[in-house]
DNA sequence: ACAAAAAGTTAGAGATTATAACGCGCGCGG
DNA sequence: CCGCGCGCGTTATAATCTCTAACTTTTTGT
């Protein structure tokens, strides 16, 4: 039942060195800790507290945060290091399977969804493994 | 003209959506809110609550699920609002229908493009649009 | 229709964060 | 030399938010 999914984003703390990225970056634009308290809308010490990571995560701020930075929340938090795109569609029949299913109406779309679910889940399991063929 | 990014996260609420973001993304891997809820480390209940936007921010897991799920933090906090809308579809419900085709059965496959076409025939016929190519 | 699984909801405990106030170090002018 | 402003780090406290557990409702499958 277990699944151990820690393989992609798993090891450590995941949010280490966020202070450091922001400070660095807000020096880079030349702004004090008050001007970025200013600017995200907070206290000037909140401020110094995310940059000394004593505050472990810096709540919903981060995409404000990153706003007045002009930086992206992604570097924020993983230092553009682990890149990883979304899967694109293959061969020529997903992509036709794609455009058949947007060309169709709302009420359609469901109904092909939950056929697919449906067909999709009794092949898995006819196929006897774990739900993996649905992974990445 | 320095601001590579921060044109993006400039009005209002900015993590609005989230929950549904996380929903969509969830459902398109075919997973349970017990299946995420065991692959981040919460309970499931947790999970609900993220989905239905009652836990305001999502704090740091917000990177565990966000690498669970296979997207991105920034999808999941702007919705990826800079995608292109050419071929590749990166909206979560059309990765849903991809991934079940994808893992339906050789001829579940061929049914659901069958049924898919005459749905979609009926879609445009109805809806006056113009014909597209919905052949292939 | 019925049973089971999945999802939604609530109350409460626990943890985390922002704020305010204080101290430290540095540069400058009188 | 001393005081002053400035930028920054740190601590204690109050407020906030999130997670867990248990229950209810909705959906799914036989």
């Amino acid at each position: 039942m277990t699944h151990p999914i820690g393989l992609l984003a798993s090891s450590g703390d995941v949010a280490a060195g966020v202070g450091e990225r922001i400070r660095d970056s807000r020096r880079a634009r030349g702004m004090t800790q008050a001007d970025l308290a200013d600017a995200v809308g907070v206290s000037r010490s909140a401020v110094a507290q995310w940059e000394t990571d004593r505050a472990g995560q810096v709540r919903g701020n981060l995409v404000r945060i990153a706003g007045a930075l002009g930086v992206s929340v992604q570097f924020l938090l993983d230092g553009n290091v682990g890149r990883r795109d979304g899967e694109a569609p293959e061969t020529a029949t997903e992509m036709a399977m794609l455009r058949l299913y947007r060309a169709c109406a709302e009420a359609d779309r469901a109904f092909l969804l939950r056929t697919a679910r449906r067909l999709a889940r009794a092949a898995v399991e006819e196929g006897g493994g774990a739900a993996e063929n649905l992974d990445t």
